[in-house]
DNA sequence: GAGTGTGAATGTATTCACAGCA
DNA sequence: TGCTGTGAATACATTCACACTC
């Protein structure tokens, strides 16, 4: 039954099933065993992970392929198109703006910003940029409800700040800092450097699993 | 006492620890409950980290901050140098490559890798450019061990397989792929759409505990 | 027969709580 | 006295195993 708890790290293996169920054709059957492999976990796993939300399979033969992905598109509230707003138009900044995999499900990064006057008022892949003092004002008028965070180097407690006061009610960030996290906000961290150390901490400790990101 | 084993997930918040630590004044001393407040754990949970790998703080006092910080970066493995090599030289690739935050912790990109003639043979951000059929010469005449692949589309396959054959141990992977995991290496995804996925689905069920990207 | 759905059993991580030391 | 180090207790996640359904 639907009554149990799903696990905290049911989101980050649905978003890989989802994955894997969009290169298939929709009319096929797929088994949570064969599923499983190709995330690399087991089939009770996926069995139970979809349980806590519903029952989609066909006992004695699987899960159909496409009910499955629309299904799973609707836990995970990508049934919908997702406005994003991006802080810091920078290096990594351009890549996220020029990046194609988020259109495909449905993120739209509408509007960014940066304290570049060179920048400000143009528009980069397609995307304008504003100064952050209209981060408010942008956000609200665009209802906008989730945003990146990629300052070069600091402030990005300030950008974070101001996006949630504006109505953000999700961070992912880039900036490798610290950052207090808003009571009323899902905040994502991902940080490059860490993600190498804890590489680092693999080889010279010899530990040999796979880790998915993570996380986060 | 040592005896126990460590979490798999305490190399990612030994990670956070360290980086809290460098901020720090070496003299300091620091308790467990205050380090922890600053990555969002318990003091108990700093303390049971710390206690697998040794007995490193005073007991009434705390730990001081610079040696805990050398213990740490020794755990890790982050005592010495790592050179990284890069496959894919686009829109992230070159971010990665411009990255000023790995160089601090002892991680250099020393060489990369693209199939695109007109960087080939150059430098960008100082680093060399070589054609991806160079990958096992020049891995195993560098030494290299650590790489990271942000291929654009496909192929991530083939530059993972190609890494793992010339030696290197663990791979940061940023194509949004399912990769095969090699069985003798370390490998760690990084999947943006996936990290956006999980914040569509944290809004729409309004969960609000905090995630390290993790995930790793 | 084959594979789902799901309680029960196991394994793993976190928190509690306190003895012992500076 | 204040905080570490660490077993014991708890919470959480995964795996097992099997009744049940197509």
């Amino acid at each position: 039954m639907a009554g149990n708890k799903s696990p905290e790290s049911a989101a980050i293996r649905l978003s890989l099933y989802l994955r894997h169920l969009r290169k298939m054709k929709k009319e096929r059957i797929i088994s949570s065993e064969e599923l499983a492999q190709f995330i690399g976990t087991s089939g009770a796993r996926v069995r139970k992970d979809l349980c806590y939300f519903g029952q989609f399979g066909i006992a004695g033969k699987g899960y159909l392929v496409g009910e499955l992905q629309e299904e799973i598109s609707k836990i995970l509230g990508l049934d919908k198109a997702w406005g994003v707003a991006l802080v810091g138009v920078g290096k990594l900044g351009s890549a996220l703006l020029g990046y194609d995999g988020f259109r495909k499900s449905g993120f739209n990064i509408r509007i960014s910003f940066d304290v570049k006057s060179n920048i400000i008022g143009k528009k980069i892949a397609g995307v304008p940029v504003y100064h952050p003092y209209q981060i408010p004002k942008m956000i609200r008028e665009q209802k906008i409800r989730m945003g990146i965070v990629a300052v070069p180097v600091k402030a990005p407690q300030e950008s974070i700040d101001l996006l949630v006061i504006s109505g953000v009610e999700a961070i992912l960030n880039f900036s490798p800092i610290t950052v207090i996290a808003p009571a009323d906000a899902k905040l994502m961290q991902v940080d490059f450097t860490n993600q190498l150390e804890i590489m680092s901490y693999f080889i010279t400790n010899k530990v040999k699993e796979k880790t998915q990101a993570r996380l986060f």
